[in-house]
DNA sequence: ACCTCCCCATGACACCTGTCACCCCCTCCC
DNA sequence: GGGAGGGGGTGACAGGTGTCATGGGGAGGT
């Protein structure tokens, strides 16, 4: 019995690439394909799917949150998260969410097949390149609200709009960014938020 | 003859996966692949590319560049520019760098082939969702300076940092930076910075 | 009970930003 | 020549921003 797959990523042409390696491989079979992570649970109970790829960001929802979705009610399933961006704190949180594994997007293709066998085995799969870096300084220093903030604060949007957006006064938003502009060794916002962005911790 | 195709994709990943998908058509042979902007044109030469699929956010060289670069050096073989993200001024930019093709990565994954087989013979392949939108209000209101000064406020430096790197007086960047909130309908520098930055205009 | 940490909030202060008026220069074009 | 437009610059002003001191409240640990 081959290997049921499902991928998961919101641009059609990827996902359609990813099939065609991955079909090349005789133990492994591609039995559905989404571009929304809340497409995904539907397609695992109904296909019976043994690995699940998963991108990030895809509208829905997240593929973090997908994993954490599949852990409670597929528990069958095994998500590997698949990814453009190497962020520290997107391998961490991937884990903690129950994701078996996690492979950034310019790894070389031949081994995604590799990955997906060991996953499929009960294995876990992490990047080499991000394990050390990302447990060491993956955690995120950042309050809840601070997050929730600084969040806001990404689009450019003034103090008196986050307020508002956040329900808080204009003065504890200015405190909790002044906070993370700390944390994060910047000097204002903008380098704050794009920063926690990179990192993964929004 | 099968058509000579070169794959340029900073993930090595996709690039694999592409070269999956193409190598499935008959007439389409993937002969070489590269990492990098400023690999490809020493690639086309050496392997007789036909069409060179470029990405646009590239280490090295940008697939914009890399497009003009191949028309000048290596006229016969043609670029059809592969991107995630479907900004309306990088189309307008590729078509004039002298692509013959512009495809998002989110089209089905079975028309890239078709399109690959269009530009080798010589037609135009045009995303139809970007090409209205594109056309029209594709072209950016801004003028050199401005869009020097917005670049460089895109990572949330203060003014007196920017001026520093463009070499201007404090004052003279605020004014462009608000000449160019003005002419987006922005209210201030950083939503101004991402508006132009999702149109390709920076 | 006590301490610590997060959360919410206010007021004050220095500084940064966005805008405007006004000046200069240069180039292109009618 | 004159006008329009881009570029570079200054000074002034209102309002936004970042910081700090100082409150109060609640949850969790010792």
């Amino acid at each position: 019995m081959s290997i049921q797959v499902l991928l998961a990523d919101d641009q059609a042409l990827v996902r359609g690439a990813l099939a065609a390696l991955l079909s090349l491989e005789h133990d492994i079979e591609v039995v559905a394909e989404v571009g929304r992570g809340d497409e995904v649970l539907e397609q695992v109970r109904a296909k019976g799917v043994d690995v699940a790829l998963l991108d990030i960001e895809m509208p829905g929802m997240s593929g973090i949150d997908t994993a954490a979705l599949l852990r409670e009610q597929a528990p069958t399933c095994r998500s590997l998260v698949v990814t453009t961006f190497g962020r520290a704190g997107y391998l961490r949180r991937a884990l903690e969410a129950g994701a078996s594994g996690f492979v950034v997007k310019d790894t070389p293709a031949g081994e995604l097949a590799e990955a997906v066998r060991r996953v499929h085995a009960g294995l876990r799969v992490v990047d080499p390149t991000l394990a050390t870096e990302s447990l060491l300084d993956g955690a995120s220093p950042l309050t809840d609200r601070e997050r929730e903030v600084l969040a806001e604060a990404l689009s450019g949007a003034p103090v008196a709009t986050i307020a508002a957006r956040v329900h808080l006064s204009a003065g504890t938003v200015r405190n909790h960014l002044s906070s993370a502009i700390g944390k994060t060794g910047t000097t204002n916002r903008v380098e704050a938020a794009r920063l926690a962005h990179d990192n993964g911790w929004l």
